[in-house]
DNA sequence: GTACAGTGTGACCGATCAGTCATATGACTG
DNA sequence: CAGTCATATGACTGATCGGTCACACTGTAC
């Protein structure tokens, strides 16, 4: 957790740092990201830094934890009582949304979810929250008959999970779009094309869980 | 590509050196991964290595690609005529017996998916195959009727491939097997709750590509 | 004035890293 | 023997890194 000393910094200065750790880790995989240019860019001293956070570890924490939050505001955690193709289009859309909100922390937790990550963002408070509403909502689905009950509410929440995070990934390499490029054109994914992926993605899903025809 | 040097080493000392490399990227992904810890662990000198390899990745790049090779002669390439049941669960037990033959490089390949790696796994020659292999035959399974034709062969051909080579992960993090455990005890995958996650991850995956029922 | 507390600073430390290079070895040639 | 060539070596370079620390600045209390 950070000092308290970050909580004390006037608004303008604390979101300086904030959006310089964001940059830095929407450019590099946590490892590679640097303390130094981290502290340049925000226009802070390296020891203010470390009056701010225990370590890069703690920054990073922090970072995503926001960041996770936020992203878990747009999305909604609330089990919702619509079907699961609307649930699971809602997700694509509000990852949609939040990539068109704040590009850079959109590639953050892109990061975090791929890369060697020393918070596991499923694990990271919010997130928990969001895996297991994940596999609550499987197995809510599966107790009124409309989802398939013949498989693990774990494997299936997972299977579900692992396509909705890794498909802002693939269309971006797809479609040849960088991360960088995401984030400097908010609108580099307004194509019909890529909400055609992101729909049969849906429709897989959606036909993965339904249960069996009778 | 490594020099010459390197292919006109004695098989001893060149194995040794593989199997160093090996070892070093099962237990760190590649960006940590250290010349220095290599050399040491195949008992040549850094000035050796750096006659074998143009540099770090050249060599990475060198054990990735051999990883994958050895992996893709496991799997069986051709488009098989069995039904997409059959060849996803011929995918998974691959994967299975390749990380009994060779855990620590099923490790590596583990990593090289999921990690940042500057070599793609997926364009590294052999691998692009797989991916061609992947939309050819769900093209062909469209063109036969045998799977869904509403979908894109790309964007479903990439959904199999994520969740396939995300499975091995999954299980790992389920149940709290880490990739040395699993490299030193080549048996730490024989548990039938493991059966249970592959059998049903490929039950939604081929509902996910079954054509809608009539 | 002095004293103190909170905050800011950047030179510095020790470690690690990829990559280089002058030198050494030893086998083979004539 | 000398000469040549491929190979082996590890000290060294230059850079980056996370993290520390002695010191400076500022405002408040007395």
């Amino acid at each position: 957790m950070p000092h308290q000393t970050f909580f004390n910094l006037p608004d303008a200065k604390r979101s300086r740092v904030l959006a310089a750790l964001k940059a830095e880790f929407a450019a590099h995989p946590y490892t590679q990201g640097s303390v130094d240019r981290v502290t340049a860019a925000a226009g802070i001293s390296k020891g203010s830094f470390y009056q701010y956070f225990e370590d890069k570890r703690d920054a990073y924490a922090h970072l995503v934890g926001e960041l996770m939050a936020a992203r878990l505001q747009v999305a909604g955690t609330p089990v919702p009582q619509a079907g699961l193709a609307e649930v699971l289009t809602a997700q694509v859309h509000a990852s949609h949304d939040f990539h068109a909100r704040d590009p850079l922390g959109w590639a953050v937790l892109c990061r975090a979810f791929s890369d060697d990550s020393p918070v596991d963002p499923t694990a990271t408070g919010a997130a928990a929250t969001l895996h297991q509403w994940a596999v609550a909502a499987v197995t809510a689905g599966q107790r009124s008959g409309e989802l398939r009950d013949d498989v693990e509410p774990e494997t299936a929440a997972w299977l579900v999970e692992r396509v909705l995070t890794g498909l802002p990934q693939h269309v971006m390499g797809r479609f040849g779009v960088t991360p960088e490029a995401a984030a400097a054109d908010g609108s580099a994914f307004d194509r019909p094309q890529i909400d055609r992926v992101a729909a049969d993605a849906v429709a897989m899903l959606v036909r993965a869980l339904a249960p069996a025809e009778p």
